[in-house]
DNA sequence: TGTGAATTTAATGTCAGACAATTAAAGTCC
DNA sequence: GGACTTTAATTGTCTGACATTAAATTCACA
């Protein structure tokens, strides 16, 4: 493993892709001590600062772990799914923040996810599954409840019928889907009306799931996801009007 | 913004945290250029080295970007979508090599996942998906061709389907599961036969997709599935066969 | 006065060497 | 043999320096 002098990225960076490239490659396998911050450097021709942002970089996307001591040193470390979750949740957000997504795209593509693992779901769920469901609907009548708590109590609601398909995969797939749409969702302010409409969707939905039928949970999500863009247009549509006033009255 | 020097926890990693926060919290907006190295250092009362690699570590992550010079330093960095492409291929790619996850499982929640992109893609579709899909499998009708090449065209085709549905997000969330497949797709060898009803299936999906119809487009990717898990099962039997024979031979 | 080259300046990138903190293993004493 | 101490290896942090880069400024010259 070498790197180029000459190149103008910098060398912590080249350093970084090296051994990326190797633990992504399968030369470096899970829990394989590297070699000590040292001799990294002495194989590079670097010195032990430049190595360790190098391995810092690595740490970041959770590539590696390091440990003190004696026999410590960095690992390649095993990237397990809830480490995967919060990256893939963090990705997300921030992509949709910093890319004047529309809230139609981002609750669109949700929803689509979503019913994908409808049919799974409707086969697969647990009691476990169901009772979350019925408790975060349960929650979510409670009088008093702030939006950004019913945001919550939705979104978990939500991760219960993901997880009800029993599949890691898509589990870990969707959760950046749905969690990065709460940001967005905690723009609207919901109505009693608001959610009452939104806890009937979440009745039928939970009762499908219950009744293992398929179809009735896609359509349920479909109906949901009609709602979600309805309501979001009309306060959009309310504040626009609101801005438009403020104009006019500042000239 | 001030860090515990009493947490157990690295400086650099408290540091790291504080300004993705401040990033991920809208308290640092995309472009802004944060405090130097020294000033930084200053802030947070350690030394330059150990502010460097905490903003090494935000780099990883492409939450910033550094400049050199004179009015150089550290930027908020806007995650473009093929930044968050890039992230979401590598994470998925890692979390199917490390977790021993079965190609059953990671097969099932792709094809789920580009499911949910039929109706729209048959709704959506445009000319130049529809060549893209064509030509992809143009190639794949070429003899000669590595079963790599074949991979690597497959994915092509997907990825056309999943960008026929015109919603980035989409692509976004699919680009991770569709792409950390190939690894996995590699471990086949696709006979003559193989190849040629897998691109038959293809054949049933552009037709569909050109005919902008979603049922069809749905079903098509129901039958592939099917047929992919089929040969992976005979693929994987065989292996486990051979292995037991020669387990038996080195007795 | 305008323009282009040279200089200055402020920032990141890299280096060398040192010390602190941590941890496992080796050694020692009872 | 077990509990305690010492030792060694490694990461974490600091200090100070120099190299490199690129924008802003200055200055000479037409």
């Amino acid at each position: 493993m070498k790197i180029d002098p000459s190149n103008p990225a910098d060398l912590s960076a080249q350093i970084a892709t090296a051994i990326r490239d190797a633990i992504v490659g399968g030369r470096l396998i899970v829990d394989q001590r590297l070699p000590s911050e040292a001799e990294l450097a002495e194989q590079f021709e670097v010195s032990r600062p430049t190595v360790r942002e190098a391995l810092k970089r690595l740490a970041a996307q959770s590539l590696i772990r390091t440990q003190r001591g004696a026999t410590g040193g960095a690992f390649v470390n095993r990237l397990s799914f809830p480490d995967a979750y919060d990256q893939q949740i963090t990705t997300s957000t921030l992509l949709l923040s910093m890319n004047a997504v529309s809230f139609e795209t981002a609750c669109e593509a949700r929803y689509a996810l979503e019913r994908a693992c409808a049919p799974l779901t409707a086969q697969r769920r647990t009691a476990d599954h169901l009772a979350t469901m019925r408790a975060e609907i349960h929650r979510q009548t409670q009088p008093g409840l702030t939006d950004e708590a019913f945001c919550a109590s939705d979104v978990a609601f939500h991760r219960a019928l993901v997880d009800g398909a029993g599949n890691p995969v898509l589990s870990y797939q969707l959760a950046g889907a749905v969690e990065a749409m709460q940001p967005l969702m905690n723009m609207i302010t919901f109505t009693a009306r608001d959610r009452a409409r939104i806890i009937a969707l979440h009745q039928d939905i939970a009762n499908a799931v219950e009744a293992q039928d398929g179809a009735a949970v896609t359509d349920g999500l479909s109906a949901l996801e009609a709602e979600t863009q309805g309501l979001a247009e009309s306060v959009f549509a309310a504040r626009a009007a609101r801005n438009i006033g403020k104009a006019d009255a500042a000239t």
